[in-house]
DNA sequence: TGGCTGAATCAACGCGAGTTGAAATGACGC
DNA sequence: GCGTCATTTCAACTCGCGTTGATTCAGCCA
């Protein structure tokens, strides 16, 4: 289980951050990215914005898996969705690159 | 489960390349980031080195968890260890934050 | 309206990551 | 040698994520 306490921190500078909710923020984000299903579609948005059944093309993985690691994604904020008549678009939200990049400790 | 098997991609151009490996080697990366103890660990260790008890005063977690988070991030070749006496100091392996940054998708 | 397609949702299941407690290893001082 | 501290390893457990199959929803066309 991943742990769903505050887990405080006692920064050895500072007026005692209360990290945990930066930490989790950067953690749960991260962990969006950390699948190959998902890792895959969002470098694929990176180049350019599609519907499910174009990244359906080349993920050979059942339509419902892929609608629920799109969610996950969409849940993330990662990525964003608009109708286009009988299909769904997926694209990459804005500034996801730079929020995913954030993320990662060491700055 | 997280995928083990292949996960054959088709790139739309290109010569089929075989992202796989690639994929895989960034998402192994990027879990052994999304976890608020190792965040929080690299994040300390990003500032400087530090032995386990150093890290252990800032973390409220038994000591055995600490290390086994600890091997993780040494099996991913993020941290080094080094023997310094009684204790083992533990510090951000060469290039960690660059690899990590390079394991994002979207580049 | 009816049937068809693209996509999301629901209800399960299985396996593995994260957690725990106890035992083992290694290094120092007496 | 013995005892203690710092750290790792081992065995067992739990719970949640990823997966599956079936169902539901939304939009198009005849």
């Amino acid at each position: 289980m991943t742990r769903t306490d505050p887990l405080v921190l006692t920064s050895g500078s500072g007026p005692t951050v209360d990290a945990p909710s930066a930490v989790n923020a950067s953690v749960s984000l991260l962990a969006a990215v950390a699948d190959p299903i998902r890792w895959t579609v969002l470098q694929r948005l990176a180049e350019s914005q599609a519907c499910v059944c174009n990244l359906q093309e080349h993920l050979p993985i059942a339509a419902n898996l892929l609608s629920y690691h799109l969610k996950v994604l969409r849940d993330a904020g990662l990525v964003t969705t608009s109708r286009r008549g009988r299909w769904i678009d997926y694209s990459l939200a804005d500034g996801a690159l730079d929020r995913l990049a954030a993320a990662l400790p060491g700055r």
